[in-house]
RNA sequence: GUGGGUGUAGCUCAACGGUUAGAGCACCGGGCUGUGGACCCGGGGGUUGAGGGUUCGAAUCCCUUCACUCACCCCA
């Protein structure tokens, strides 16, 4: 192994995953900017308390997953581990707010999660992630729902699974809180330890535990779902009916919960079987005390994430370039001066073409050209200099022809004689 | 943080503890003196991840360490 290598976790990343990248940013640049939603940038570096605040305390992320460090006047700094805090931070600071009633966001770009890496997991990854704050109602938890499932539907993702569901408000989450503690402790000695710990700290999570002993106690546990307040109830059927309108999919999870404190209310989760262990390429749900919490007026808020090295291994490899790739080959001195000129000349057209530079024998240019998959050659030499053409030879049937060796007129007639 | 699997040429992989660690692909050159893909011939390329140990002898066995990978945990 070689001595400089990316840090565990980060990855270099070129290829097709790379034009998978700019497929789905390019489908969900579209669609957002059709509903309305504007891009934005954040830092990746924040104050450590905004995680802490807005994501809670007592999370995984906050407690062991956070790139932590102090800076040099010895504050406490944090790489973003996702992006709902900065926008929630953001929209505060330039005081939105106060300017217009409604605000959809989005942005785009890398979250850093200290992490053992594995399949669809990384400690640097990206995040395409939406927040709208000013919507307090389920019309607009479902219209999130729809853009995806319009994303997904335009970038050919095969199968995926919607599941959704409802943690409640504030008030019914506290209400079920103890009964849920009760039941926990009234079956503590079937529990494994994780979950004897999660408890006291975060009883909801035991719904995610994979035990399987701890699964089966939950199929008979109490649901939050079942204590949801009747406006929570209401609102929850009243986002199912709408998703029928919009014609998303979704099947409802009482036991879907999130690993995050902000949540209230809908929270959905986007799921794939072809993923590996890690089964979510996209989540989200309502976070209407959000706001609130980190020092802001009373503002509902949600919003949701999609992982894109998650999505881009469900999305189908991109088709190939669209343009005829050309290939110069100028075999000597002379004919290499012609190189510079015919490139402005083919780019100014927005025809494509590349050379090797350096003497190299034609054959070597030729193995070259077949090599990175080109269309056509054009093949410059001393018997063409001296007859004043230029070799225009089709790579797909080996047909050549010749054309008048003109800087200025050849890429018109490159595109005439190759016209169908 | 825990566990399993894997580290040999640029890539994919061979090699029972025993000659000078090989093959395919890729690359370069030649056959074809100016034409890619097919075929034939030749060539360059290795600290066998690193460090230690056992042994007459280690890619091979043992220990340590690093990396990759999958899973647990958790999450997008």
């Amino acid at each position: 192994m070689q001595k400089l290598q990316a840090l565990r976790g980060f990855r270099d990343i070129f290829g097709e995953e790379v034009e998978k990248f700019r497929l789905i940013e390019g489908v969900a640049r579209r669609y957002f900017g059709l509903l309305g939603y504007r891009e934005m940038e954040i830092p990746v570096l924040e104050k450590t308390d905004l995680f802490v605040r807005s994501i809670g305390d007592a999370t995984d992320i906050v407690e062991k997953e956070m790139f932590t460090f102090n800076d040099r006047s010895g504050e406490s700094l944090t790489m973003r581990p996702e992006a709902t805090a900065g926008i929630v931070r953001a929209y505060l600071q330039a005081g939105l707010y106060a300017k217009e009633r409604i605000s959809r966001l989005f942005t785009i770009g890398p979250m850093f999660r200290h992490e053992r890496p594995q399949k669809g997991r990384f400690r640097e990854f990206h995040q395409l992630d939406v927040e709208v704050f000013g919507i307090p109602d389920s019309s607009l938890d479902a219209e999130l729902l729809w853009m995806i499932w319009l994303m997904l539907t335009d970038l050919g993702v095969p199968s995926y699974r919607f599941e959704v569901n409802s943690v409640g408000c504030k008030g019914c989450r506290e209400a079920f809180r103890s009964a849920l503690v009760d039941y926990l402790r009234s079956q503590e000695d079937y529990l494994c330890e994780d979950c004897r710990a999660r408890m006291d700290r975060n009883p909801l999570r035991v719904f995610d535990c994979k035990n399987d002993q701890c699964a089966q106690l939950m199929r008979a546990s109490p649901l939050l779902f079942d204590h949801l307040c009747p406006e929570c109830r209401s609102e929850f059927e009243s986002y199912l009916s709408l998703l029928d309108t919009f014609g998303v999919p979704v099947t409802v999870n009482k036991r879907l919960v999130r690993g995050l404190d902000y949540y209230t209310r809908a929270v959905f989760e986007v799921t794939s079987d072809d993923l590996g262990a890690q089964k979510a390429f996209a989540a989200g749900g309502r976070y209407d005390n959000l706001v609130q919490e980190i020092g802001g007026p009373s503002t509902p808020g949600s919003g949701f994430a999609i992982g894109m090295e998650r999505l881009a291994l469900l999305v189908p490899a991109p088709a190939g370039r669209d343009r005829p790739q050309f290939f110069l080959a100028a075999v000597g001195e002379k004919a290499s001066r012609f190189i510079v000129p015919l490139l402005k000349a083919f780019i100014q057209e927005e025809m494509a073409l590349s050379y090797t530079s350096g003497g190299r024998s034609l054959k070597s240019q030729m193995k070259y050209a077949a090599a990175i998959k080109a269309d056509y050659v054009l093949i410059l030499g001393d018997q063409e200099l001296e007859r004043g053409s230029v070799i225009l030879r089709d790579m797909k049937d080996g047909s050549q022809r010749d054309l008048p060796l003109n800087v200025e007129s050849l890429p018109q007639e490159v595109r005439r004689s190759i016209a169908p």
